[in-house]
DNA sequence: GCCCTGGATCGACGACTGTCAAGGTAGAGA
DNA sequence: TCTCTACCTTGACAGTCGTCGATCCAGGGC
């Protein structure tokens, strides 16, 4: 359950907002990777489900009965977005309880709007 | 140049920051067409030349000579981030102009975190 | 009229992505 | 230990995406 390959935070935090100057071909290829893992619906949903879910975590178990979709399937979403760094996971006796990465979050909003509340 | 196809407005107003309540289906669905794309390093950089250009605006002759692509390519890509209505595009005289649509970026970043600054 | 230049579109190809069925692993309880 | 549940991984398949060459359209200058 550890998120190997998961974006290094600096690579994010060094990146002006969009507007500011020009992207390097590095940082937007990292930047790429966390909006390409928000570009499907179902990754959309299920992090919006961990990060609205009470005390702030959700075991799969509450998230596979929401969708049309096989276990392996919302699996295969889950490690997208853990390797992406906006989610993270830890197996609790039998279940497995995801968090959302607020910072990651937070690292993105800044990125697309200039004067973005950084540090609330 | 018209920007048919692009994702309307009202639908992304109206969603709630993403870890305040769970998104519906179609909201995750029109969501996840902006973030998608987003999610290409070329079209990242590409909205970013744009945005940074002095003006706001950066003619299409500005950006091919920045990536190792084709015409063809560019276009496409252009067409994409127009489609999600993150950019828009005019025809004055020979040459085509991009100019960014701050107003999507500001959704997006809202959709991100709760307390961002939307109304700057 | 003709030609040149800047861009867009079309058609095709390889690579990547989303999905599922089958099988595997870890923890809990008998 | 054996079994059940919860979840992950693997392998395979269809559909989508990024890229290019070829072609087409619109404006400007001759």
């Amino acid at each position: 359950m550890s998120n190997q390959g998961q974006v290094p935070a600096e690579v994010i935090d060094c990146c002006s907002p969009l507007a500011r100057e020009p992207l390097s071909g590095a940082q937007a290829v990292e930047l790429s990777r966390l909006f390409k893992a928000l570009g499907d619906p179902v990754r959309l949903r299920l992090l919006s489900l961990i990060a609205s879910h009470e005390g702030g975590e959700a075991c799969v178990c509450d998230l596979t009965g929401v969708f049309d979709l096989t276990g392996p399937t919302i699996s295969h979403h889950l490690k997208v977005l853990r390797q992406a760094g906006l989610i993270s996971g830890d197996r609790r006796g039998t279940w497995v309880y995801y968090r959302a990465e607020p910072d990651a979050l937070r690292r993105l909003s800044a990125v697309l709007v200039p004067d973005a509340v950084v540090g609330a």
